[in-house]
DNA sequence: ATAGTGACATCGG
DNA sequence: GCCGATGCCACTA
């Protein structure tokens, strides 16, 4: 299928993202069963912005914080985002963090558990 | 094929 | 509890 990149992959887990939820980028590659990869979800992130139907901005690292919003549109675009959808974010890091985190769902197949 | 890089995560001091 | 260093894997040059 088209996941078989491991991009792909990627962006078919963050658009699974609910709205107004945010995830990790070591959940997505436990989510794809690259747990060792969360470096590559960023690095896929990057290449997302030719997909605008990756919501990148839903992406944050294990502490809620926004690491990437240097890569949008130069600004604080990525908190103006998930502040939109009703997520608090001060100080590029997301309030409530713990309950907004959303974990998507782990292929099964691919990782032990 | 090798080397360098990166929007993370984890361990050690 | 905080800071520094290391590991990790996929992509690009």
């Amino acid at each position: 299928m088209d996941q078989q990149n491991f991009f792909e992959r990627v962006y078919v887990v963050a658009r699974q993202i609910p709205h107004g939820r945010v995830t990790t980028y070591g959940a997505i590659a436990r989510a794809i069963g690259a747990a060792r990869s969360a470096r590559m979800v960023g690095y896929a992130m990057n290449a997302s912005h030719y997909d605008d139907t990756v919501p990148a901005h839903r992406v944050v690292n294990r502490v809620g914080l926004l690491t990437g919003k240097h890569h949008f549109n130069g600004t604080n675009l990525m908190q103006q985002l998930l502040e939109s959808e009703g997520v608090i974010v001060i100080d590029n890091k997301v309030q409530n963090f713990q309950e907004l985190f959303w974990q998507p769902p782990i292929e099964e197949g691919k990782m032990q558990i």
